[in-house]
DNA sequence: AGATTTCATTTGTCAGACATTTGAAGCTGT
DNA sequence: ACAGCTTCAAATGTCTGACAAATGAAATCT
């Protein structure tokens, strides 16, 4: 294991000192990715401290997704390479917690999503696969359905949008878009989509499709723009609505 | 403890399973923020596990600062209210690992970056306070020094965007912009700035700033555009002098 | 040679114990 | 009666030792 630093400070608990040790092994590149790690029983020896100390920082990198653990004679703890599709249900979990318990209030958080979205929209209409634009369509199509519930409606919104931002072909913005548009949707699901509102929302949705068919970034850019201003305005009806 | 489903399956481990069915019921409301979770020794007996499991499933949720524990008599693990600010350390070491693990090139992570800041700008030309317009001056001034190193430099880069992120008053929006500003850092780091590219660059930070100043959203989003293009030429010109 | 068994290694779990922290109840002196 | 001190009990943090379960590899058998 190379020269994993092992002194410890004295103030911290031991299992989060060994933990950040062994994270920043990681970080700077000691521990490289699928390099097993020393087993639980060599870690304890090294750091001095017995296996569940060991084990109960492992989990804290396991909950992070920096390690997995496998049993068996050639097992023990590996390092994982991250990737992009596992680090979103973290982004997602955390995002959705953070807009409940700080009470960020729809607009901030609509605002925030939609200033996000219009950003892939320019690359998106230069980029985007046929795939990302027949998802597009398909999910306008499910949207135009009358049976449909609010809960669908806006599952189908959330799958929209994410085909929109997909297609701008950049894992970075993807993820960072994942829990922007995702954590939103609890919020959303408290909205009650009128017929009427369901059929402008459709309307904007496939004018931000046709923009993005016909490589218009500027126009994609404007319907966003258009089917944000109606979201907010569509929340607040529906808060004064409640409030009075 | 209200009523925390405790009827677990059998296939994964059984610290997953406790850490998931104690983070659902804080997630679905069941745990309020700053309750008390019932203590180790009740969980344990709950659950029909041993303390140690149900210690690994709690540093489990540590690590995602979903909980904070506490010694002494009134002590035991309390519902943490996540806070944007202990949320950005998370998403900026998530998106650090992401960036190097997946060997993301630059010219992606930099338009991921600049896309998602230009979403900010007409907001932060709008909303920003003097303290942020203040920082941002400041940064510049920094970057005009001749001493200070590249190191340096890329920090003060950081500085000065993340106050006109900072700006624009969207805590969602500086949340998710923490990882991709922060994270790119090192890849810039290795970028070496001539005399003549930092001219070039707090030239760049100047015509930002005063559309910021002035309230121009559309010239600050030009700017923006403009330093985008400089920075992926200064990389290309990078690669291309150490490929040949 | 191929299939089967055995086995050593490693993680997962458990039981019980002690150390440490820390708020609160109880006591004491003024 | 009140402030300060002591004691105590509850809870987490850590350790020791052990067993269970999984699993790949070596040894054995056909």
């Amino acid at each position: 294991m190379k020269s994993m630093k092992t002194d410890l400070e004295t103030s911290r608990e031991l299992s989060v000192q060994i933990a950040e040790a062994i994270r920043d092994a990681i970080v700077s590149g000691t521990l490289i990715v699928d390099e097993r790690l020393p087993s639980e029983a060599e870690l304890s020896e090294k750091f001095n401290v017995s296996r569940p100390t060991v084990r109960e920082a492992l989990k804290r990198l396991a909950a992070q997704n920096l390690i997995r653990t496998q049993r068996g004679a050639t097992g023990g703890a590996f390092v994982n390479r991250l990737r992009f599709e596992d680090a979103y249900g973290q982004q997602i979990t955390t995002s959705t917690l953070l807009l409940s318990m700080n009470a960020v209030d729809f607009e901030t958080a609509c605002e925030a999503r939609y200033a996000l979205e219009r950003a892939c929209a320019p690359l998106s209409a230069k980029r985007r696969t046929g795939d990302h634009l027949a998802t597009m369509r398909a999910e306008i199509h499910r949207q135009g359905q009358p049976g449909l519930s609010d809960e669908g409606f806006c599952a189908s919104d959330v799958a929209f949008h994410r085909a929109l931002v997909d297609g701008a072909g950049n894992p970075v913005l993807s993820y960072q878009l994942a829990g922007a548009i995702e954590a939103i949707e609890p919020l959303m699901n408290m909205i009650t989509f009128s017929a009427r509102s369901r059929e402008q929302i459709v309307a904007l949705h496939t004018r931000i499709a046709d923009a993005i068919e016909s490589g218009d970034g500027a126009r994609a850019d404007a319907a966003l723009q258009a089917l944000a201003a109606y979201t907010v305005g569509l929340a607040r009806d529906v808060a004064a609505c409640r409030g009075g």
